[in-house]
Parts: structure tokens; sequence; C-alpha cells
RNA sequence: CGGGGCAUAGCGCAGCCUGGUAGCGCACCUGUUUUGGGAACAGGGGGUCGCAGGUUCAAAUCCUGCUGCCCCGACCA
């Protein structure tokens, strides 16, 4: 991508109204405009990073076993009438009246559209287990929507239901997209600790925040600091085995947020120069549920004695939109974002210092064409701003690896290979450049 | 939903107290000189001062009402 075709609307100055650095970082670096209070356009960096970290989800969610649908974000009020959550959910649900006078909802959550989805195609306890998920726009009319994308109105959610006959397998179900979640939040780069949530009238051990620790964190989180160094399961782990071994390790040790969080039971569980008390972002949610929905919409299965039992069931959710703030919160400095290779919008940025210039011109193109001949994202930046502009640009959009092309480097054959993150310069040739940005 | 604040060019702000028809920096356009860490000079374009009323010869400025946005708290992917 040539920076002068883009639409790359990056400011030099904070705009007033925001409060936090990934909010800032992301009006600056030009991935969002602000429509209206805690609602956002994603311009086209800012698209390109959501749309790679969902892609991390699906992949991730896929390889578990689960199975993508897409649900529409405008439902019936009747179906929530049915749940007996239509009157339960309050004001932070958007409601709306069609041209027909029928009450409808802008979804915030989807247990009871997916309920009613599982009903129209399930009968068997042969069919299961069934986990579906979708990644989709939610609405959610906050009392308060602040820092930007991290809590906003309008928000995308991956959201995974699991159907199973009895609760030890909707157990094996939980520990699958817990590993899922461990693996997914990994390999965006950050480390996620799965924390004990409050699972409400069910009960049961069964649910967790995935939360990475963040100084801007909104909840205040409790744990063992061995927690933060676990190893992830790999990327070959089977699915369809048994997972409580892969998951112990995690479950056991004391993690906790404020709202779950026992002073004394921290204090016993954890000698003092393990105790990490800080501040933290939830990006994921897992939990278990039961029949909280299916036995009220009649979501049932003949079982193996040819009795209906209604299905039980959990629910699973992440959220790409806040990720891309968390990321950033996690992954910055002075200068701007330092995006992880794998949600960068690009991966390489190409500066050309003499756009205009017949060998830095020739140098830079050439470049550009072998890179993305490698399947590498570039953005080149040939326009003919003057060089220390282009670097705190670059800088501020966070590209992990930068090309400086110029023609004190090209008198000796060399261009610049630069590292976003430790700042490391290095002079080498331009097929070295390649060879060493095309290795991994 | 309670408490506080803000609204003037795309962004950041001054002007308001003490009324006289709008200004600065950045960005943008033209030209010249430049070019290795947010260039210099010269010229230029862009604003129904959030909206609606009122006071006045005259309102960005004073008064009233409304709307939007931000921050702090209680609630949440």
């Amino acid at each position: 991508m040539r920076l002068s075709r883009y639409f790359l609307p990056t400011l030099k100055e904070t705009p007033r109204e925001a409060e936090i650095v990934s909010h800032r970082l992301m009006l600056r670096a030009g991935m969002i405009r602000q429509e209206a209070a805690g609602i956002y356009s994603w311009l086209p960096l800012g698209k390109r990073v959501l749309d790679k970290i969902c892609n991390i989800v699906r992949e991730e969610q896929n390889r578990s076993g689960a199975i993508e649908v897409l649900m529409p974000t405008l439902q019936p009020a009747e179906l929530w009438k049915e749940s007996g959550r239509y009157d339960a959910y309050g004001q932070e649900m958007l409601r709306i009246t069609d041209r027909h006078d029928r009450p409808m909802l802008y979804g915030p959550t989807n247990e009871e559209m997916i309920t009613a989805i599982f009903k129209s195609g399930v009968r068997s306890y042969k069919d299961l287990p069934l986990n579906l998920y979708h990644i989709q726009w939610k609405v959610r009319d906050e009392v308060r929507p602040r820092f930007g994308t991290m809590r906003s109105r309008e928000f995308l959610m991956k959201d995974a239901y699991s159907f199973d006959l009895d609760a030890d397998a909707a157990r094996r179900a939980y520990y699958r997209m817990f590993v899922a979640y461990l693996r997914t939040f990994a390999r965006m780069g950050l480390t996620s600790v799965p924390m004990k949530a409050d699972t409400g009238p069910i009960g049961g051990d069964l649910s967790h925040e995935f939360i990475i620790l963040a100084d801007t964190g909104e909840s205040e989180v409790f744990c063992d600091k061995a927690m933060l160094d676990l190893p992830i399961p790999s990327e070959d782990t089977d699915f369809t085995g048994d997972l409580s071994d892969l998951v112990a390790p995690f479950t056991k040790p004391y993690a906790a947020t404020d709202e779950m969080h026992d002073q004394a039971a921290f204090e016993a569980a954890v000698p003092e120069e393990r105790r990490v008390s800080a501040r933290g972002i939830e990006v994921g949610h897992i939990f278990y549920f039961g029949t909280k929905y299916s036995a009220p919409m009649g979501a049932v299965v003949t079982g193996p004695d040819g009795k209906d039992v209604p299905v039980e069931m959990g629910s699973y959710g992440i959220g790409p939109s806040r990720l891309v703030p968390a990321i950033i919160e996690a992954s910055h400095d002075d200068d701007g974002i330092i995006w992880p290779a794998s949600v960068a919008p690009f991966n390489v940025g190409i500066i050309n210092m003499r756009a205009g210039d017949d060998a830095c011109d020739a140098a830079c193109t050439e470049l550009e064409w072998q890179l993305q001949a490698q399947g590498i994202d570039v953005l080149y930046d040939d326009t003919d701003a003057r060089g220390g502009a282009k670097f705190a640009q670059m800088d501020l959009i966070g590209l992990p690896k930068q090309i400086i092309v110029g023609p004190k480097g090209l008198k000796n054959g060399e261009v610049e290979v630069k590292d976003r993150k430790t700042g490391e310069r290095t002079l080498m040739s331009p097929q070295a450049a390649i060879n060493a940005l095309t290795a991994s």
C-alpha cells in the first residue's frame, strides 16, 4: 500500500476528549473516529487491526471445534419475553419499534436467539456436543461509555454457546473454550490471567474472566505471580480429548478480581513475594449456566433412554473491539503504538527519505514489490514529507519493522532496517533486508 | 442516574469578565529553497462562534431554555 494513496488521518495533537493512552493513540493514529458518545467508526488502519484480531479469534474457535454462524443485530422482543430477560434487562437494552409497531431490540447478547436456533435444528443427544459462535456487533446502551472503544455502546463481540447432554460434558466444553482463550490472547502478544468470576445464581466454579494486566484497567485484580509465566497449550492440542490437565495449572493458583477477592485467602495461598495486586482489563468471559435458557425456552434433546432433557449450556465472550485498546495499553511507548506482529495493520513500513530521487524511488519500489510477493503487508511512505515527520508517523502507527531507504545508505548499496520495539537499526543490503523480514 | 466541566476553522486553543461583527499554532492550497528524527520563507483558502429565544442601535461576549460531548462516582464484553 502506498501511503500517498491511503487514508491515514494521523494527528499531531491529542483530541481533548481522550483520557487514556490507548484512546489517545487510536485517535492520533487515525484508527477510529467518534460519531457519538460510545459510538465509533473504524478507519482503515483500525479496521485492519480489528480484522487481524477477529481472524485469530476465529482460528482458535475453529481449532477448538466451535462452528461459526452469524446472527442479526436486530432481534424480536418476543424471544426475550420467553426467557424472561425482556423486562429484566433494563435501560441498557436499546429497544425500538418497527413500522408495524412490533417491539424489537438491538441485541446486547444472543443466548435467546442461539437457543431458538438450536431448538429448531437439534432433537437428539447424538448431535451433541455442539458449540456455535459468531462475531457480531452488540449494542448496550451504557450508562457511561468511556475510554474509546474500551467501553463503547456498540462493540464487536465473539460469543460462543455450547450445548451438551449433561454437566460433565458441559465441563469438557468449558475447558475447550478455556484453552482456546489462553491460546487466542497469547497469540496477540498478551498475557491473560483467568480469574474466578461470580457465577450468580447457578453456582459452581465454572466462570472465569480473562484479564490483561494494565495500569489503566477498570478492575482491581489479585493473583499469584506464577500465573504470569505458565506455558500456553500448544496448537497441537487435541480438543477431542480431556483437557482438564491443561486447565488445572491455570485454575489452581490464586487469582481473583476485587469482587471475588478474599484477602485472608490470598495471603494464605500465596507467599508475599509472589503476590501481585494490579489493575486489569477484562478481555474475555466464559461461563457455564446449565439450563437457565434451555429450560424456559424448551430446548431439549432426547437422551439415550428415550427421555427429553433440557440441554446444558455455556456461553463464552471475547471483545475484539476492546482487545484493540487492550493491546495498545499493554504495548506502547512515548512515540506511539508498538504492535505485536500478529495483529499489526502492516508488518513492514518502508520510508523513502528522498521521494522523487530516482535511486531511492527504484529501491523502495523493488522492496515493496518483493515483500508483497512474499505475502508481507507493506505500507510504503512515498510522500515527499521530510524524514523526521515520516519517522514520527511511522512510530506512531507502530509497525513492527521499518525499512529506511535514503541516498546516504544507497551510496554503499545499503538500506536500514529498524525494529520499532527496540529501536535498533541495522544497515544491510536490500536483499538481506528482504531475507530478514521474510524469515519468520 | 447523581456531581462537576466544556462547546469559537479539520485538530489544539485565545477572545467573553469590561458588548462594536473573530484571532493564534498545527493541518490544508500555491511557489521557492530544502531534505537522515514532526523544515524555512513568501503568498492563500477555510468559521450561520452548538441550537433556539430574549435584552440592546449593536451579541462569540449579557440573560433564559434546549442539545451535544468530556470527567468523577454507582453498574458492565
